[in-house]
DNA sequence: CAGACCATGTAAAACGTTACATGATTCG
DNA sequence: CGAATCATGTAACGTTTTACATGGTCTG
């Protein structure tokens, strides 16, 4: 149930449009919330019913026209209640981690492929996580942003999703190379 | 769909009953794939309606009786059709990287407590993988293990686990330093 | 004697995913 | 002229979570 709360974090930094706020989920969100954009717009439709945001219509001539939703008294005050509560434990689900798991019983070589694939993958989103910090600090340097920044929970997140993409990058260039060296050993080369 | 590939990969070390896999979900599992006792139970009865696996009555006096499984050939072509399929995009799912996105506009005390709390979870498991880990390996260093070792699937997923689990540590000592500095800061001590 | 552990489930409700639908504009 | 972007949904289906249920043994 705190895929409300999810958007409602969003919403934070102001108004937003579903159409954008697909676009947040699939980038910085996605560090601790996935969600596709069917789920959006239906959470948007009960977040608005139970008058936890406002959406106000914005009339466009040269594309479809949108609307965008500012989050109310209400729903701060709903998201306060979801801080107050305890946290369920955080939870990962990963394919690949399963083909890992039971790789010495398969063939490796799909497993590596696709560890290969999701290496260069997070090295997109280091580079993508970089340039991210590095706009939402503006012209101060970290330390000072950190210290004394207006709005640091979106940078404190982004920091998490950057060094788990660092260990994720490490772990399957690592793991690739070691499953590589075992096949060419068992091959006897 | 993948609860069912985690599970016949966590049968690839020999017969399990119900109940040892929810143990063994809690503990390494959890590491790429959350699932609870319920889940588990009907997806064996599943499993096994379509011979992916088998599973033989064992009758105990001290203790209700229970079923061990084991991974049938088809079962392990099932495994091996899954890891030449692409993988999904991984993801995290964390009400209190939600809770953190937010933090700007809350009272942020509770974070922080749940940030400390999340630490000490963290350590309770690294401490906990560092001894599977071990366990594992067997009389062999690591180095040796991984190259050499006949079952390093586990391994390998484990090692992912506790650099997580170092990663997550060291981010909520972090943050929760750094949400306690502001918070003095704010109330100009 | 209360609580944890062993052992396995059913049922209903909530949530998430996939497929489909529409339609205009801009970019290569 | 095909693909991507903007913009928003409905409907069907599948998966997960939550609540409930049972009952013996073993531990403090």
């Amino acid at each position: 149930m705190a895929l409300r709360h999810a958007v409602l974090a969003a919403l934070l930094d102001g108004e937003h449009s579903g159409y954008e706020l697909t676009k947040i989920f699939d980038i910085s969100v996605s560090n601790f919330w996935h969600a596709v954009p069917q789920q959006i717009y239906a959470e948007l439709t009960r977040l608005e019913r139970a008058g936890l945001i406002e959406g106000r219509q914005v009339i466009q001539h040269d594309r479809p026209n949108k609307r965008l939703f500012t989050i109310t008294e209400a729903g701060l005050a709903e998201l306060q209640d979801f801080a107050d509560a305890a946290s369920k434990p955080s939870f990962i689900r990963d394919d690949l981690l399963v083909k890992v798991q039971a790789v010495d019983g398969l063939d490796p070589a799909p497993v590596i492929a696709q560890l290969d694939e999701r290496a260069a993958q997070a090295r997109g989103r280091i580079e993508l996580f970089t340039r991210i910090l590095v706009r939402l600090r503006g012209p101060l340097d970290e330390e000072e942003f950190l210290a004394r920044g207006e709005r640091v929970g979106p940078y404190l997140t982004c920091l998490r999703g950057l060094r788990f993409e660092h260990e994720n990058r490490d772990w399957c260039t690592g793991t690739a190379a070691l499953l590589r060296a075992r096949t060419r050993e068992s091959q006897g080369t």
